[in-house]
DNA sequence: AAATTTAGCGCG
DNA sequence: AAAGCGCGCTAAATTT
């Protein structure tokens, strides 16, 4: 064995092979002695979230190991398809720009090409965001509103969706047809996961995976998937948080006695024909109403909002309804749950006499922003529930992986788990599964916090639809009688489609 | 030519 | 002038 003091080494002294292997030995060493000078100055609090972090390692990197398997055939199918579609769109435009607005060279993925086009050729009055001249979604929406600019908008509305899937559906895979991502534990303020390209540069974000996109996910020969996801999650905590401070479990007690979001759609649509049970209110509200997107998902962004700090004009615009809509809910919503404004007053108090909060699950953060700043304030409020959720997913995904149910871990999407199993075995596991995630968090006055969660299961992480995706995902119930659609060899499948000329 | 910043957009 | 939070990625634009 032979030590080398690297303060004094000539580089020039060692091969190339040796060189590396001073490298490792620092990155290792070092990092020991970071953690020597880190140790001593962890509390209570903080102690108990490394060591959580570390405990996290296990799932995390087994996640990362194990990726999951792409329907590359379908993959590449849709890929072609969006392409097709994505050029025909871009020709047409091009044809319009130079024919119409003699724009010549004209690059539709740049900015400036849009703002040149339709703040100076067409004389539309600029929109701005934050103070900037800006051509995003909004932007192009309110400019529908001319004639002369509308063929044109409507033909990158789309051709930005058609792009945009495009982007992740050709993110390099794996040789072996798997994505693989990277999962960061300590990767954000809140104690949430980040999630990134895989160490071999292949993969990306798997946390921000659009639904239209997700049937190409799918599960390994004799396995079945879960998505389980915890029921209005966050919204559980917000009403924790209040009943620990305040003893007021309004909040609490709405999100466990119906659907919160569905009650916040009745609030901003009273004159929509609500039935007035569960299965029907949420009927109503899951109703398309803006792009793919339904009343209740609208109402998500609305009561979240609400919750942290939001105000009319920016929710309006986020949900697309008119400003009066949330000018009118708010202080009725503010009425029902009262705590509300308490808990965003006392987070203010703590956060001007200490600068740092301790969530529900323990989790201590410091704010560095300026505590006189709006801002700051609003990610303190945001802090707590979003950190405390992720912490208790979080744990109950530990407790999945601890134990012996028989499943193996895919995906973590914050507010969600993605599982597979021996598909034979699903109603042994499920239950299982769900016990393991489902485990109550005592709070103050006698009460405890059980977050529910929903289990949806099928062969690909797509919606299960009758003719679209059968194999897709359908609320577990038990006795799910169906069988995996058969792959089907590439020569025995029907032509879709002519080759285009040209 | 390479590195960094900006704008836009997807998810929870 | 604008006022939910938390992320990561890409193409274009800008700086070095």
């Amino acid at each position: 064995m032979k030590i080398i003091d690297t303060s004094t080494m000539i580089e020039d002294d060692f091969d190339k092979f040796t060189l590396h292997q001073i490298y490792n030995g620092l990155d290792a060493c070092v990092t020991y002695e970071v953690l020597d000078a880190l140790l001593p100055q962890l509390d209570n609090y903080t102690a108990g979230t490394y060591e959580f972090s570390r405990a996290l390692q296990g799932p995390a990197l087994e996640m990362r190991l194990r990726g999951v398997r792409i329907d590359n055939r379908r993959r590449q199918e849709v890929i072609e398809e969006y392409y097709e579609s994505l050029s025909a769109l871009e020709a047409q435009l091009e044809y319009i720009v130079s024919e119409g607005c003699g724009l010549w060279n004209f690059n539709w993925r740049s900015n400036s090409d849009l703002k040149e086009l339709f703040y100076v050729r067409l004389g539309i009055p600029p929109i701005r965001k934050q103070g900037r001249i800006t051509v995003d979604r909004s932007a192009l929406e309110k400019m529908e509103a001319y004639t002369v600019a509308k063929p044109i908008v409507r033909h990158l509305e789309a051709m930005r969706d058609i792009g945009k899937k495009i982007q992740v559906l050709k993110t390099a895979i794996d040789s072996d047809c798997r994505i693989r991502t990277s999962y960061n534990i300590g990767g954000t303020s809140t104690g949430r996961f980040s999630s990134s390209f895989s160490e071999f540069g292949t993969g990306t974000n798997l946390q921000n995976i659009e639904e239209s996109l997700r049937s190409v996910f799918i599960s390994d020969p004799g396995m079945k998937m879960a998505y389980l996801d915890a029921q209005q999650g966050e919204s559980r905590v917000v009403g924790a948080i209040e009943w620990n401070l305040f003893r007021d479990g309004r909040y609490l007690d709405a999100c466990e006695g119906g659907d919160l979001h569905t009650a916040v759609a009745k609030l901003c649509w009273p004159e929509l024909d609500w039935p007035g049970d569960l299965a029907g209110d949420r009927e109503v509200a899951e109703r398309i109403y803006y792009r793919h997107y339904d009343r209740r998902f609208m109402c998500k962004k609305i009561g979240h909002g609400s919750n942290y700090g939001g105000k009319p004009r920016t929710l309006a615009a986020q949900a697309k309804v008119d400003i009066d809509v949330i000018s009118d809910f708010q202080p009725k919503y503010f009425l029902a749950f009262p705590a509300h404004l308490r808990w965003h007053a006392d987070v203010q108090q703590r956060l001007n006499r200490t600068g740092h909060l301790v969530s529900l699950t323990g989790r201590k953060r410091w704010f560095l922003g300026r505590r006189s700043d709006d801002s700051t304030l609003r990610e303190a409020i945001a802090y707590d529930p979003q950190g405390s959720l992720a912490d208790i997913l979080n744990g109950g995904m530990l407790n999945v992986w601890r134990s012996t149910v028989g499943c193996q871990l895919l995906m973590q999407i914050h507010d969600a788990i993605l599982i597979q199993y021996p598909e034979e075995q699903e109603d042994k596991i499920i239950p299982k599964v769900l016990k393991q995630l489902e485990q109550p968090l005592a709070l103050k006055h006698d009460r405890e916090l059980v977050i529910p969660y929903d289990a949806k299961v099928g062969w690909n992480w797509g919606k299960y639809d009758s003719s679209e995706n059968v194999d897709g995902l359908k609320t577990w119930k038990g006795g799910d009688t169906r069988q995996r659609t058969k792959e089907m060899h590439l020569l025995d499948r029907p032509v879709r489609r002519a080759y285009r000329r040209g």
